[in-house]
RNA sequence: GUAGAUAUAGCUCAGCUGGUUAGAGCGUCGGAUUGUGAUUCCGAAGGUCGUGGGUUCGAGCCCCAUUAUUUACCCCA
């Protein structure tokens, strides 16, 4: 056999133990909010079935789903005729035949489908959080994984705007505590909240579009006004085939400022639906858009119910459309804002994602981060805590045969006042064993050679300072504990 | 799916208009009177230059192909 280079699936990443205990330290912080908010843990599958997941995500999104293949003789039900490509749709009609599974794609799809089989046990509204990787065929680049990490917290079973004021709070919860680890302004991660409303989207889209028959096209192109702006969306509305009769109203719809100085949320909301008010071309715009605008006003005042203090965080941007077909209330998204990196959180309110699964009438709204963008941002700004790497706090150098079978009650008395230690496993030079130590980053290098055991004490070493102290083990265990 | 970039030691990268035996830093290992890391000093190991072909007296360097990696677009966490 010969020797083959080992190599991982492209997107896919080995996460060492520094990287780990870093990674834990986000999915800590993450956890901890989504329960003191009332959510509670759930797991499922890393295998759905795969009508379970086309036709959730989108034509795109069916394509980047990982089809798993059939066990045992997968051609069996495949034949000839299913090959025959004159009509380019051989894939299509042979795939379902090979492939029955596939790799979860989100966490919002199989929640959804959890619900309906469980819907005659769950109490509701149903709170759930989620923590699990998920996979998609895309292309990887910057920040972007072909197996990642979500975190998710559902509501399902109510429609109330609570939960989209609790999400906000949760999203500024989780990102202020990662903060609190910075030492400057500048290690701080800089975000904004971003909220819209697919029906204010829809307010627009009735305003400015004369085709009907496009709406996601029209999303998507308006998406892109922060890169393109006004001119460019126009442009590239007419190349998608768009007609020019609307598109004055999106120069007055997308308007930040009111001539004098930049419009705060709120006086931009009440902009926007007075915009709607006045745009009678189609009479649609007002009546959708408002009901979205109405929506957002009330968020807001949750929030301020809540005495929130973070508006400046919080911005409404009436052209965030975010991909996922499945939304159609509120929307959400974070973007980190000194750190070049796609969005690190989005989510949003769905009515109907139970539907497709024979429960209509469920509305649920959520949201999830991408650990691994948060972490990719962490670690530009340097953010992350210096303990979190660290796993043993202490070592016990090794000696001899005879000292170490001294050392292994200490070892056991360490560990009993909960202090992570180990022994080096063999005796080697003390060098050695102390650069073992500066290696893995353990602080401390607990020593007792002939001299100290002469006088039954030991030598604890700091690592950090170099210095030195003689001990008796009680007084060691209370320096370390 | 579209477009670009890169590929040289375990890692990060130099390597001039093509010219003898391929370079550095870090890391690893060994040593500086056998009980001390990170810091200092000395030394050593480690590369058929991604792969295959071509041009040339001569290719790490130029040309073609191929594979891998990566960035941007599309879309998304």
């Amino acid at each position: 056999m010969s020797i083959q280079k080992p190599s991982i699936p492209k997107g896919t990443r080995d996460f060492g133990p520094a990287v780990v205990a870093r990674r834990n330290y986000i999915f800590g912080i993450i956890r901890r909010t989504f329960e003191k908010f009332g959510y509670a843990p759930l797991e499922t599958p890393t295998l759905e079935n795969l009508s379970v997941l086309t036709g959730k995500y989108g034509d795109e999104g069916d394509q980047l789903l990982f089809k798993v293949l059939n066990s045992g003789d997968f051609l069996k039900d495949v034949t000839a005729d299913d090959l025959q490509n004159d009509d380019g749709r051989a894939t299509r009609r042979v795939l379902p035949k090979l492939a029955e599974k596939g790799l979860r794609y989100d966490l919002t799809v199989p929640f959804a489908r959890y619900v309906v089989m469980n819907r005659g046990t769950l109490v509701f509204p149903f709170k759930r959080y989620q923590i699990q990787p998920v996979w998609r065929a895309d292309r990887p680049q910057r920040g972007r994984y072909r197996e990642f990490y979500q975190c998710d917290a559902d509501v399902v079973g109510t429609d109330s705007l609570l939960c989209e004021a609790e999400i906000v709070l949760m999203m500024c919860e989780v990102l202020d505590t990662l903060n609190k680890e910075a030492k400057s302004e500048d290690q701080k991660l800089k975000y904004t909240i971003k909220i819209n409303h697919r029906d204010a989207l829809r307010g627009i889209f009735f305003a400015a579009a004369e085709n009907r028959s496009k709406e996601s096209d029209f999303f998507v192109v308006l998406d892109k006004l922060d890169k393109i702006g006004t001119e460019g969306v126009k442009q590239e509305l007419k190349e998608r085939g768009f007609s020019n009769n609307g598109f004055q109203w999106l120069t007055y719809l997308l308007r930040t400022d009111d001539g004098n100085r930049k419009m705060t949320s709120e006086e931009r909301m009440i902009y926007v639906n007075a915009m709607f008010k006045e745009i009678m071309s189609d009479p649609n715009a007002e009546p959708v858009g408002s009901k979205g605008i109405k929506q957002l006003q009330e968020v807001f005042n949750i929030l301020r119910g809540f005495d929130f203090k973070q508006f400046q965080n919080l911005e409404f941007d009436p052209t965030l459309a975010r991909g996922l077909s499945y939304y159609t209330g509120c929307i959400f998204e974070i973007k980190i804002n000194n750190v070049n990196m796609g969005s690190v959180s989005g989510g949003g309110r769905y009515d109907n994602l139970t539907g497709a699964f024979g429960l209509p009438g469920v509305s649920g709204v959520g949201f999830s981060f991408g650990v691994d963008r948060l972490y990719d941002c962490l670690e530009e700004l340097n953010l992350f805590p210096e303990g979190a790497a660290a796993t043993t706090r202490c070592l016990i150098a090794n000696f001899d045969a005879a000292a170490m079978t001294a050392m292994l009650p200490v070892l056991r008395d360490l560990r009993a006042a909960g202090i992570a230690s180990e022994l080096y496993p063999e005796p080697a030079k003390l060098a050695k064993q102390f650069k073992y130590a500066d290696g893995k980053g353990i602080a401390y290098v607990l020593l007792q050679g002939p001299e100290e055991l002469a006088l039954n004490t030991f030598k604890l070493k700091d690592l950090r300072t170099g210095q030195e102290q003689t001990l008796t083990l009680p007084e060691v265990v209370a320096t370390l504990g």
